[in-house]
DNA sequence: AAAAAGCGGTGATTTTGATCACCGTTTTTC
DNA sequence: GAAAAACGGTGATCAAAATCACCGCTTTTT
């Protein structure tokens, strides 16, 4: 098992070299999740850093009863969760949901720090799992300053599917209202206008994503 | 004046190794902007890491013609642009604005990168700043989505009080509503709003800031 | 099979903020 | 000092989205 979930740090970090790959191993700890589950909440104080694996994880920040996405860790993409806490000992300013079953390896902080300076590679990866963060969430950011619901709910829907690689995405109109910070009516008309205008349909419990070529994305 | 440019990085890196200090004189380049004007622009390839020495810089998004304010980078505070464009040539996805009067120091990008790696204290100084623009724009986007323009405003004018370090803030309100990215008409409804509330009061162009003491920050 | 919980639809109403239109004052500019 | 530009105030209207209220249909639980 142990083994297994070692192959992921490779699948994970391919650029890896065979010492630092080493180090890992010797001191990292895997943590499962089933979907749904907090990986970490706003407001905690870490000590080490979780690396996406496997799965996926939501970001999401908490504010005011307001509950809204701010973005994805996806394992073959980005893995680094954060490393806000890494040289400040200050509590994180969002939270973390699996999105599915989601396999997670937490570094010690200490060990991290150590192999930033000690590794150029490895810094080099923080770096740019980092930097993606950061650019997904001025996204984000972005699409709610400048664009309406319908739009959002459009981008978001088209999103998930080209993530299940389906044009059939299975959320209930609530859990999408949290991701947007809206709620359960908004979407449930809103819904109904695409529905109108022929860009999706839906069944049962599950939306299909029609023509999804011909729509303009932001 | 190049001397004097030189001491400004020791201010704005304070712990700096000898010999990178050196490194870094010998191949930075100066560049004076007088307030309000562009330093980077939305869209942009930079092959440099601009470093802000002396004065302030205004981060915002430009977008669907709506412009807003994203973060703002000061001198002694954070130095640090962006490190997006370093390793990976993309545009930059925000535009910069001097607040004033600002000196930049800019750095060729494949230096930074050989330092990034050579000097791991360097390494660290880009890595806090760059979490700090991070942490800050998450705040910004919290605001956006959790709060009225009536708190957004108050805490925007009680920040740039703070920064000035005085109750009167000269703004238009048109600036100001480009900030907060709404309209003219917007501000000058709610600075009468909570004029009179009594937390504010309007001289000849110029807000003044009463009782700051009893507003509660978010 | 009955009860409970979750899901989705929809009308009515309200709130917030955006937009338009217009006007008077102050400041700059030439 | 006159013209132009920038600034600020305010009424009227509009649109998007939030909120409330209620209802019927599924799915899950017991």
């Amino acid at each position: 098992m142990t083994n297994e979930n070692h192959a992921y740090i490779k699948d994970c970090f391919p650029v890896l070299e065979e010492r630092l790959f080493e180090e890992i191993k010797s001191c990292c700890t895997y943590h499962e999740f089933a979907s749904s589950t907090y990986v970490v909440k706003q407001g905690a104080y870490l000590n080490f850093l979780p690396v996406v694996l496997k799965g996926q994880i939501k970001m999401f920040a908490e504010e005011e009863d307001v509950q809204f996405l701010l973005y994805y860790i996806n394992s073959g993409e980005s893995c680094i969760l954060s490393f806000n806490h890494l040289f400040d000992p200050k509590p994180i300013q969002f939270s973390a949901i699996t999105e599915e079953d989601t396999l997670v390896m937490t570094l010690p902080v200490n060990k991290v720090k150590e192999w930033f300076i000690k590794y150029p590679t490895f810094a080099r990866i923080l770096i740019n799992d980092y930097q993606r963060n950061f650019e997904d969430l001025l996204r984000t950011t972005k699409e709610i300053v400048c664009y309406g619901i319908e739009e959002r709910l459009l981008n978001y829907l088209m999103a998930k599917g080209k993530r299940a690689d389906s044009n059939m995405v299975h959320l209930s109109h609530s859990k999408i209202a949290m991701d947007l910070g809206t709620s359960r009516e908004v979407i449930s008309r809103t819904t109904k206008k695409l529905e109108k205008k022929g860009i999706l349909s839906q069944h049962k419990r599950c939306i299909e994503l029609l023509d999804t070529e011909s729509i303009t994305k932001i």
